[in-house]
This record gives C-alpha cells, structure tokens and sequence, in this order.
DNA sequence: GTGAGATAAAAGTCGTACTTAATGTTCGAG
DNA sequence: CTCGAACATTAAGTACGACTTTTATCTCAC
C-alpha cells in the first residue's frame, strides 16, 4: 500500500504528515529522525527535510537531544491546504468539515457583497455560467458535474471580492464541496432552492447590489449548515 | 545585520522568506541551491532544508534542471502566520493590514455570535475582565496596556466560538492589532465608542443573546475598517 | 522545419563524520 | 541527606563529497 508518489520526500512527507493528523501519535509522542529514517528505508537528509516542513506546520516541534514530538491539535496550521486535505482524508473528517463549513458561512457572504462591488464584466459572465450550469447539472443524477460548476461559482465570488484572504479560500471551499460530494451522505440531487439562490447571487453581483449578494449567500450558508446537521450527528 | 537568530535554519529562512515575500524577486526567478549555500555561507543540507520549507508555503517550487522559482504572490500560503508576519514586516504591511481587516470584519461576528452560545462561565468572566481593562486603560496614553487587554479580549472571544478556524486566528488578530498600534498611524487614546461596544459585547454573551453579539461585534469591525480608511490612503 | 538522440545542468538521494545543545547521572561539598 | 556542579550521553544540527535522476536544451540527420 505505499502511496506511490514521484519522489521519497513527497512520500514519506504524506504518509508522516497524514498520521499525525489522524491523531495516530498522541500529542507529546516522540519520534527520532533515525528510526524515521529505517522505517521508511530512506536517508537521514530526507527524513530531516520533511521533519522541517511537519514542523513549519507546527504538526511538530523538534529538540535536541530530546527528538521531534507531536504537538497538540490545538497548535497546528489548520489553514494549510496540505494539513486541511490530511484531515479530510482522515478519521474526523466529519468535524473538519463541519468547522470549515461554519467558516464559511461567515466569510463567503462577506466576500459576496464585496464581489458585487469589485467584479469585473469579465467575472459577471463567469458567474452567471457557473450559475447556469448548476441549474443544467441539478437533476438526473449528475452531482460530478453539478460539483464542477459549484466549486467554479464560488471560486470566482471568491476571486471577485478582491480581497487576497478570501481569494485563497477558493482551495478550502473547493475540498470541502468535493468531500460533501464524494465522502458525505449527500442527496441524489442537489437542494433546487440552493440552485435558485445561486442564480440569484450571480445576478445580484452583476447588478452591482451587495446587500442582496450578502443575503443571498447567506441563505446558501444557511441551507449548507442544516444540510450538514441533517445529514451528520 | 546578521538577524542573529540560533542556529543556522531559521537564519536562512528568515532571511530569504523575507526577501520573497517583500517582493525581492519577482515572480519567476530562479535561485539555485549552490549558488544560495554559498551566499549564505552554508552547507547545501541547509538551504535545501530551508527550500523545503519554503515549498511548503507555496512562495517557491523546486524542479529538477531549472531551479527553485519563485511563485506569484496569488498563489502563497497566506494564512501561514509565519507568512503573515513576513509580510506584516515588509513593504506592503498597509495592503496586508487591510486585507486582513476584512477578513476579521467577515469572521468576528460570527465568532462572537457562536461564543455567545458556547462560552464557558469561564471564558465569560475572562471576556468582562479584559473588557474593563480595556475601559481602564483607554485614556491617557496607555496604548500598550490597551493592546494587550484588546488582544486578550478577542481571543477569547474566537476561542470560545468553539470553532477551530476561528480559535486559530486568534495569532492573526494579535498580529493586526500589534501591528495596528505600532506601525500604523493611530490615535493617542482609542475611539471610546470601540470601547463601549466591546464592554457591550461582553455583555451580549454573558447574557447568551447571540444575535446582539454579532450586531455589536459587526458594529466594532465596521469601525476598524473606518479607521483604517482614514488613517490610510 | 522536425523529430530522435546526445548533452549537461540542477535538484534529489545517500553515507559518513563531526558539532552542539539538552538531559540525566554521578559525585563531592556542605 | 540535600544541593549543586562537573561530566557523560544522546539525538538533533551541520558539513562534505559522491552519485543518481530528471529534464531543458542543443545537435544533427532527415
């Protein structure tokens, strides 16, 4: 079952990097570099680098003389993609996304309001498409397609809102409608009032109406967040 | 100006994570390894463990025969807090100041909103105490004390949001308040309507009246962003 | 021009040797 | 018996040199 990546470094960093965020090594835990190294039959040089990088995501803190320990959940860089996606591929995938989705229903309203002021016509256009194609993609059975536009639509509001923060959020919403999709208990159709609103925020950006943008996306925020409290414990 | 920091990883690191985020060199450059090690005056274990690093944070890819390039700005790790406060400390610390602003303006309320319903009596004491130390020491010059009970106040505040997201923008928010206070143009003694707001806010969850502690917290981001407005171009 | 093949440049990997700092232990002074 | 200072030990940090692998680019025949 190895991973099978291009690279020892991307290999061992995946596999180290998913274990501890599946929380297989208590908080406190220590590993050293050598043994490291034997396990995964690789070099010293390679197991340092990695353990850099685990360490720049605060996974874990490295000592001399007392070796690199797992740090406690509470201290990570939940905001790293590469740590958001681990979490997501692992055991609490369910609270993970859960956070994330109250994350976003306070940030992507927000982000709406200030897109239906900052689009670009060139990103009216997209939204409006996007819009579009959800609504072809929303019955029948299509959700891989359905989720294509979906994460394209909120990707561009996003965008749109001119504010680089928000814009980077693009990654994190799309892995969370993509584990919705793939992982979560989801309906055989998406909700159509969902649809509607969606359409509905593309016009309101272009008529440049940001209070209703704001609104609206909330709606949408709102409807995601009971979807998940029907759907998850 | 060696940054004197211990050991030679975090020099380096520091030093060229910096550079990259201050716009030193543009999108596209290439550095390579030998060439760094030398102007460093490391081992090349070194910088490839630095590079490593840097990868991790989006600001460089690495491939083979070409370099280490340096990547666009739209796509950095911008919620790593070592980013954050590289980029907080560079030239455009204005940009990033506001753009993390509206960020809290989109977060906050809703942090505050959710403490309401989740805060522990504890955090509710802790949140009132922080709160008069802020009326305590909003007149007379007293920035640095003022600083201090602020940054409490609002940690606490994501804290007991209950939300992990949120919980971990709290070092982004002391971060911006620090930043506010000490690089940026402020007043002499802080706006005493922010004050009031925040011993409202207080107030508002003590009471568990969500909905008021989102408005008053709305009303308080409203006024940074004011501040901000008037206080740079 | 175009495509196959040679070339070379830079990152990737490895092993070993040495340095440094933190922890734990020992031992002597009080 | 307690305390503290010297010492030993351990694991990370750093350095260096050799070798491998990938791949951009150049060459040359067609």
């Amino acid at each position: 079952m190895t991973t099978r990546t291009q690279g020892l470094h991307p290999h061992v960093l995946a596999t180290l990097g998913l274990a501890i965020t599946a929380g297989e090594y208590p908080p406190g835990s220590v590993l050293r570099t050598d043994e490291l190294a034997q396990r995964f039959d690789v070099s010293r040089t390679v197991v340092r680098e990695v353990v850099r990088v685990l360490e720049s995501m605060h996974l874990v803190e490295s000592r001399r003389r007392v070796g690199v320990t797992v740090r406690p959940a509470e201290q990570w860089n939940v905001y790293d993609p590469q740590v958001i996606r681990w979490r997501l591929a692992g055991a609490d995938r369910p609270r993970q996304l859960r956070s994330l989705t109250v994350l976003r229903s306070a940030v992507e309203p927000v982000a709406a309001g200030l897109a239906a002021l900052h689009a670009t016509p060139e990103q009216c256009r997209e939204l409006t498409e996007q819009a579009l194609g959800m609504v072809a993609t929303s019955r029948g059975r299509q959700l891989e397609a359905y989720l294509v536009h979906d994460i394209a639509f909120h990707r561009v509001v996003l965008a749109a809102s001119g504010n680089e923060m928000f814009a980077r959020l693009g990654d994190v919403v799309a892995e969370v409608l993509t584990g919705r999709t793939h992982h979560q208990v989801m309906f055989d159709d998406p909700d159509p009032a969902a649809v509607t609103l969606h359409v509905q925020v593309a016009e309101a950006v272009r008529e440049r109406d940001a209070a209703r943008a704001e609104e609206l996306t909330r709606q949408i925020a709102v409807g995601a967040l009971r979807e998940l409290d029907v759907l998850a414990p």
